[in-house]
DNA sequence: GTTTCTCCTACTAACTTGATAGGATTTAAT
DNA sequence: ATTAAATCCTATCAAGTTAGTAGGAGAAAC
């Protein structure tokens, strides 16, 4: 499971991400919108910031902005920050590579293999997929609710 | 992150299998020849006891053994019965479905559009796999490495 | 110079993990 | 019968992680 820090960072990327981008966003407004505890919102953002993905003002009217475009935002890169590796056994790790201190011969091991399977499929999503991505799928699913007989994908008639 | 019981828990039942059916195989053999701690060992076992994919005898020259074909015992079982759902978020968990208690709206949020997505492709991968999947790949690679010119699913000649 | 924001560090309660301890129980063999 | 060797069971524990909170220092707008 992520952790709350990954999935409130999420969501709040996705708030600041939403917002006009030349005015800079309140930790108070996220905290608010998203039923996030503020105190901890702070370090939350604090850790985007120091990651590079957010820029702050600091002061009066200050607040925080994207440094990057949304579709630079991996959602990859936002699960690592908070929950560190992707991958189910530190052997099969991209980014957090170690091996398993009792395993006697990596290369062929079938525990490795399967679970350097699973790391391919779910890393290959997290890192193909960004936060604009996710803002185009809210959008379309909400386009659906709306309309929910028009189907996207088809242009087939009854 | 897989935890060290699932980790154990694996190695454990990939060494039953390996074994004479017909003989209880003894937690201090498997604690040796995978280096788990014995007595940790020994609750794991009971675990995959309790849940059915292993059968005891106690006593004398008592052991464990599959109760199950391990084609029949499939690695999205054993993780789940050691670290619990496979999905990343509770809303998009099959066997352990849960609303998150701060989404307003399921049907419209983006983050559970991917997460499902992500848990498609991890679930699909583990609840097809089984314990004889990994013994087969083990055995693959085995022949691989004994023979690394002969590429098995090659039959072009150079 | 006061207000309102970020920034930073330290702390904490509750929970989880990775075990270990100590024996009770069961069975086989002597 | 006794003993040896195995599972079975519950309790405990240290260390680490998680999900926050506390308290203020620093920066900028007014």
């Amino acid at each position: 499971m992520l952790s709350k820090k990954a999935k409130y960072g999420l969501k709040a990327l996705e708030y600041i991400a939403k917002q006009d981008t030349t005015i800079p966003v309140h930790t108070s407004d996220i905290s608010l919108a998203e039923s996030i505890p503020r105190k901890f919102l702070e370090t939350i953002l604090l850790d985007l910031k120091h990651d590079g993905i957010l820029k702050s003002k600091q002061g009066k009217s200050g607040g925080y902005n994207l440094l990057i475009a949304p579709s630079d935002v991996t959602i990859g890169r936002v699960v690592r920050l908070f929950d560190g590796p992707i991958a189910l056994l530190p052997c099969v790790s991209s980014n957090y590579y170690e091996p398993c201190d009792d395993c006697e011969n990596e290369a062929v091991c079938g525990l490795k293999n399967i679970f350097s399977e699973v790391r391919e499929a779910t890393g290959s999503i997290l890192d193909k997929l960004s936060l604009q991505d996710i803002l185009i799928r809210e959008e379309a699913l909400k386009r659906k609710k709306a309309n929910p007989n028009k189907l996207k994908s088809s242009s087939k008639k009854k």
